[in-house]
DNA sequence: GAGTTTGACTTGACGGTTCAAGTGAATCAG
DNA sequence: CTGATTCACTTGAACCGTCAAGTCAAACTC
């Protein structure tokens, strides 16, 4: 699908114009991924778990962070995610006794939010399952070499996302 | 980052347990690209044409469709949205005026939604934007043998996904 | 051929994300 | 040392996606 041939005399226009079909298909089938994997991942944590990946990931950094606590802005950059969104979620685990907050008492302007013992039991609870998803989905599915080069290409393609260029 | 070693006697527990710390690394990249790309993907479009990555792909399937034209069912699958989603945002296509939806003349539980002029001048107008970055996070970040390997694993993971165990 | 079932959506309420604006703490500028 | 600025969030509204329930059309079922 999107097959398009040559750019100038375009006489075959539909969606993505310009890239060759090669590169459209993988393209496809990367658009495919990023839409379907987390999809999976969350249905299988907010099923067995009530969590969202992004929950699940932000306690799990939490979780090994000293003293089970971080910066919200620390937190935010390690799971890709906004101030905002993570100010919300931070607020929704609190409310379930999972995390709390306290503003930095050297520095007033930041929070740190820490994993309370409640979090850290939910996390331990549910990290056999997800682990059992990721380990279905990709380690067993893919050659540890191929593993080993996708985690290689997404992270230059992260690299570029979040390049001053642009 | 959420370094495990050995399963059994687990003393060093945080997030992803029993993954060694290739996988995990492996993997964190693949949730930073599945949670980035498509952010960055979306603030392009949303930016230049006012439209989510979504918008984009349902309105491009339908651009390349006979007569611009596909049952709603199968625009769902081609663009991995549940049809409930896909009935909302096609009625928000509507409402903007392009894209438009009738009930299949022979059967009437299908319901086809057609592009309309309009949104394929807006198709048009977008292309080149969403292209370029493609081009210059994807196609032109990676060898072209990179590039095919890597649709090949997502397209290995995605089958899985939606592969009828688990 | 009336009633049930199945298929293909549609709808509405709910909850999460984003975006813009606001708050309060530190720092800087004169 | 005071007023402006910057930082690090927080908040609220608007918007989008999900989930459960509903609709309406065809296809069985007896």
């Amino acid at each position: 699908m999107t097959t398009l041939k040559d750019p100038p005399q375009a006489a075959d226009d539909h969606a993505d114009l310009w890239l060759t079909p090669g590169e459209l298909a993988s393209w496809l089938s990367v658009v495919r991924l990023i839409t379907r994997l987390p999809w999976a991942i969350d249905a299988q944590l907010q099923r067995d778990a009530d969590l969202s990946m992004t929950e699940y990931m932000a306690m799990a950094m939490l979780a090994e962070a000293p003293d089970r606590t971080l910066r919200m802005s620390r937190l935010a950059e390690m799971t890709s995610v906004s101030l905002s969104r993570l100010s919300h979620l931070v607020k929704r685990l609190e409310s379930r006794g999972y995390a709390r907050r306290e503003p930095d008492p050297v520095d007033g302007r930041f929070t740190n939010a820490g994993l309370l013992p409640a979090g850290m039991r939910k996390l331990e609870e549910a990290a056999p399952g997800h682990v059992a998803l990721v380990r279905h989905l990709m380690v067993d599915n893919l050659s540890a070499e191929r593993l080993r080069r996708l985690g290689q290409d997404a992270e230059r393609i992260v690299q570029r996302i979040d390049s001053p260029a642009r």
